[in-house]
DNA sequence: GCTCGAATTCGACAGACATCGATCTAGAAG
DNA sequence: CTTCTAGATCGATGTCTGTCGAATTCGAGC
């Protein structure tokens, strides 16, 4: 709802000109930058940002033996990574016998992309 | 241009059966991803994150001293962080006397909206 | 020149992060 | 019950990050 306010710096020069137009308060409030932030730290990393458009363009869920060999990290760094990807709402995951397949939770990223219109 | 490959682990349980879908290599590849990424990660605070939101409903450039008592911290972090938002390419800035003015770059945000969907 | 003020840079510090190898867990097959 | 394997967790390590206060830069006015 963005409320003006009003501030001057002290400094008056070029006598009695404003360094620039009122500024607006941000729209989103701290608690909704909180978790849009959260969401984009989660995707700061080039190999999530690679899992996640991996898993967005597979349409089921994948394995995560499958998603190993596509980078040149150790699995347990891969795991590491997932787990980000889960604690940040971005992915879940779901375990059969052995294997624990990943997938998208879209609604996270449209809420960032939703922000950044 | 999303290549297929196979890949079955070494347990062939249930026989024969595979764990998944061949997995599609990611279709962006990891310079676009490292780029993407940078741009994710510099959104990944939330003081940031509000600063490129009020920067962005300002038409114009806006003046530091306005900005810094929008947020709880210290000038000179508020400093660091308007450099990090510039090394990620998302904003720029002028010096106009004393004053120095910041304004946003709408391409980095757009790829990343782009890819985003 | 001198002083003041806006903004950046510097130095320090605590906390978070990416990565690795080793260990642990638990489901499946024999 | 034993063994094998997929995946998660642990411990350690070196790097990066957010924050602060102090110092520095640089333009403006006196």
């Amino acid at each position: 709802m963005s409320v003006e306010f009003e501030l001057t710096p002290k400094t008056k020069r070029p006598a009695g000109e404003r360094c620039c137009e009122p500024v607006v308060y941000p729209d989103v409030d701290r608690e909704r930058a909180t978790r849009l932030a959260e969401v984009a730290k989660a995707l700061g990393d080039p190999i999530r940002l690679q899992l996640v458009d991996v898993l967005r363009k597979h349409a089921g869920k994948v394995c995560v033996c499958e998603l190993v060999p596509l980078f040149d990290i150790g699995q347990p760094t891969l795991s590491h990574h997932l787990k980000k990807l889960r604690e940040a709402g971005i992915v879940d995951s779901e375990r059969q016998g052995l294997w624990a397949y990943y997938y998208v939770r879209p609604e996270a990223l449209e809420d960032l992309a939703g922000w950044l219109g």
